[in-house]
DNA sequence: TAGCTATATGAAATCGATTCCATATCGAGG
DNA sequence: CCTCGATATGGAATCGATTTCATATAGCTA
């Protein structure tokens, strides 16, 4: 046999087993001798605490479950990697599951990490409506970047401001005194963020007047952006496009290029999400940028406060920023143009 | 109390316990009431069986560990997500790890996770020098992207074939003639996947007369590559440049661009790595893909296949293409280039 | 009808740790 | 000298499942 446990280790070192955990854990008394030579054995035997065992007995899993559309999304991953930080350094190891923006997973995976007995669950859901079998456990649950219609204790949300959001694009649109505007947002996703983003924007245009605003829902994909753009283009001026993703810029922005339409003379473009790439194209993309780190920070310890019953902050909204970049008129442009204007 | 065990099933059911761990296993004999009658009490209950325990019983976690640098990585999400794919339809749940290429937090991990009784880890190794733990360990190792000077049984290597990308690169220069070649790569990596690069391509220029090469170890991040290019450009004419990753390739060519410097006309520009968002920027990168779908899939069935001790590939060397973009001379010109030279 | 097998169920050991309770020694204080 | 508290250790129950072994009944065959 080569399975080496707590009783091969207590046998050896002619100690019981309860000395053995106590000197494993620091706890209780032990005599110094006595603990050197169980950490003798334990050297030589090459001995590992068996997690799974002292899991069940303490009844603490200490995992956390990370159930995400797609770690590939560049925002998604950000926010991962900073909640796995913040858990770790707590003691928590991260399960990683992939929905798919697909139901079906979502549920399948939600079972799979209740039985594993997960201590929370950090959730990107992807629909609004409650999964089940969440809806029926009791552990804590943080719903981040999108909201979810649910009535359950023992959840808390986190999410930029994504109302703020648009309205910020929307303002510097306004200021730029744009009349034909394109509001490209993703199709499929029934995520409270786009939708947010959106009513946010429309919220400001609406207090102006004259202003001619066409929402077009696609997937979230630079091509669709590129082709969505294309097929208006023959059709009527654009001077204005917001995306709800900076995915979708990219394809907006390439499609005016492609057509020598100058960005941001002739048409502005702002995105969402603030993607790091961005500041190195040629063309830097004018964005809403989410403080991602922020909220990963957020997440990972409004889940601890949840665990260890503390207080917790029960909606969390993260502030979002203007981030300028080449494809909307500059302050001073903007400036100028107002004062022509008036 | 509201904990509910297999035993207040049992109970209240009245039947013993092993008769409900039939039912919940459908192993062994039970009938058809009796099965009927404890499924009632199981959904009257919302009993969920404790993975823990069950684990700690049949002696399998049914976890395999994820170690990798950094989950914000495109490729190694890319990776990450296929690899958690595959492996879930086995019915293996994924440990994320962010070693951020420390080689003291991917020790913590190492033992994280042989306590928690993974029965494999994958491992993006930060060092060539073989983790004392993981040697200690007998569980299977998948070592992907680098190779890792390690003498152990039961580890298997998974990679691209990062030399013939090298080469390909430099055939591709040599074809279109470049002279004064500069090479960018990734200073800080102990990674064995760069050197290959490197070596490739050195290996192609050097049946060449009269070529120059310079090679630039920076920082993995697109300023360095834009900075080490500027400093470049008085002192000499580049008319190639190699990068290592996409993510160099990026920051060398905004350098050409705002030098006004064409591209490829006057300097032509490879990366590595196949980073999807390269093709919808105004000029699409040339680039050495890499198949990180075929990659993600090979890890995943070759973690299956080492823990159900089956038969496994010992190295697996995945095939990388040469995607042609905006910023290398198109076929026909080449040609029209070679029969002009010749 | 004796004997055998397929079906059905339960008691108890087991996985590997933690922990409560009991026991024992020793030195200090009364 | 007796008692008490601090120190030190061990025995055994426990966490929640799985699984072996034993037992019991029913139906079938010889």
């Amino acid at each position: 046999m080569d399975i080496v446990n707590i009783a091969k280790v207590a046998q050896l070192a002619e100690v019981s087993q309860s000395t053995v955990s106590r000197v494993l854990n620091n706890s209780g008394y032990v005599a110094a001798p006595t603990r050197e030579r169980v950490h003798k054995v334990i050297q030589r035997l090459g001995y590992r605490k068996n997690l799974l065992a002292r899991k069940l007995r303490i009844r603490e899993s200490r995992f956390v479950g990370l159930l995400i559309p797609n770690i590939t999304n560049d925002f998604l991953s950000r926010l991962a990697k900073k909640i796995e930080h913040v858990l770790q350094s707590a003691g928590y190891a991260l399960f990683l599951c992939n929905s798919e923006e697909d139901t079906k997973r979502e549920d399948f995976y939600i079972n799979t990490l209740l039985d594993n007995q997960v201590e929370a669950i950090v959730i990107t859901p992807a629909t609004k409506t409650p999964n089940k079998h969440l809806l029926k456990s009791n552990i804590p649950v943080v719903c981040v970047d999108r909201l979810m219609e649910i009535d359950r204790k023992n959840i808390a949300f986190v999410t930029s401001d994504n109302e703020t959001g648009g309205k910020l694009a929307a303002e510097r649109f306004m200021m730029a005194g744009a009349k034909n505007i394109v509001l490209l947002c993703d199709k499929y996703s029934g995520s409270s963020a786009v939708e947010e983003r959106v009513r946010g924007f429309m919220s400001i245009v609406d207090q102006h007047q004259g202003i001619a605003v066409e929402l077009i829902k696609i997937r979230i994909v630079p091509d669709a952006a590129y082709a969505a753009i294309e097929r208006l283009l023959p059709r009527k001026k654009i001077d204005a496009v917001f995306c709800t993703s900076d995915i979708l810029a990219l394809g907006a922005l390439r499609c005016f290029m492609d057509h020598e339409i100058a960005v941001p003379d002739s048409a502005q473009l702002i995105g969402f999400d603030g993607i790091s790439f961005g500041i190195f194209l040629p063309k830097r993309i004018s964005t809403i940028a989410q403080d991602t780190e922020g909220m990963g920070t957020a997440v990972g310890n409004i889940v601890l406060s949840m665990i260890q019953k503390r207080d917790y902050e029960n909606m969390t909204v993260v502030p979002v920023s203007f981030v300028e970049g080449d494809t909307t008129l500059k302050d001073e442009s903007l400036k100028a143009h107002l004062s022509k204007a008036g």
